[in-house]
DNA sequence: TTGTGTTTTATTGCCTCC
DNA sequence: GGAGGCAATAAAACACAA
């Protein structure tokens, strides 16, 4: 009799996982890949009560956060002073330390990530606004220059105010809005908040 | 109670340094 | 070559919603 096996969501990530490990990875060509081997648990130490996982009380944990406090790293001594003064095995100490390292680098960089993405942010919107204002003062460029036209008589005197001292790249110098046929202001203001949404969005959907 | 996600402890394999 | 560090990961322990 067969019982019909019932794959959790963890089983399967854990299938899925030790699968592209051991499988996929071990598949690749020695040398080429950093990729470490999937290695093989020994189970069977496991299931005596002796090597069962036991947590650490409270009293040893506060007193090893405490010496982590003080020093990150564990020299061999002190390894051996603070096992015996907690009662533990040294190898247990070093793995503490070990583990307790790993989650404080992590914590570093999750500290530096956000610093460096609230900076990010903010000159993505200092850009923004800068770019509006190009365009607002190219837009003023282009009335005063109607004006000026309009000024020198007529519809010839486009042509007088086209002289050496104003350069004939002010044309493409019209703002886009123009070329658009799009409301002005009020539209670039949109085009770029819409930007800078969309470009939140990314940050969002890439996990940033 | 149970399924699921998170945290903690422990192991393995590789790398570097002395 | 071995001691120690680190990254990756396993697995137990725990938290918690449904």
């Amino acid at each position: 009799m067969t019982k019909p096996t019932t794959i959790t969501h963890l089983d399967e990530k854990m299938l899925l996982s030790s699968l592209l490990t051991s499988e996929l990875y071990s598949q690749m060509p020695q040398g080429e890949n950093k990729v470490r081997r999937r290695r093989k648990k020994a189970k069977g130490d496991a299931a005596s009560s002796e090597s069962k996982k036991r947590r650490l009380s409270d009293e040893q944990v506060k007193f090893l956060e405490m010496n982590f406090g003080k020093e990150r790293k564990l020299e061999s001594g002190r390894k051996v002073h603070l096992a015996t003064e907690l009662g533990l095995d040294p190898k247990q100490v070093a793995v503490w330390f070990q583990n307790r390292r790993a989650r404080w680098k992590n914590k570093q960089m999750e500290e530096e990530y956000q610093r460096l993405k609230s900076m990010h942010d903010s000159v993505v919107l200092e850009k923004c606004h800068l770019e509006n204002e190009v365009l607002r003062l190219k837009g003023r460029l282009s009335e005063a220059e109607e004006k000026i036209r309009n000024l020198s008589g007529g519809p010839n005197g486009a042509a007088a105010v086209a002289s050496p001292s104003s350069p004939p790249s002010t044309v493409t110098h019209q703002p886009l809005y123009q070329e658009l046929g799009m409301d002005g202001e009020a539209d670039l203001m949109y085009i770029n908040e819409y930007n800078y949404n969309n470009y939140l969005m990314d940050l969002s959907w890439y996990g940033m």
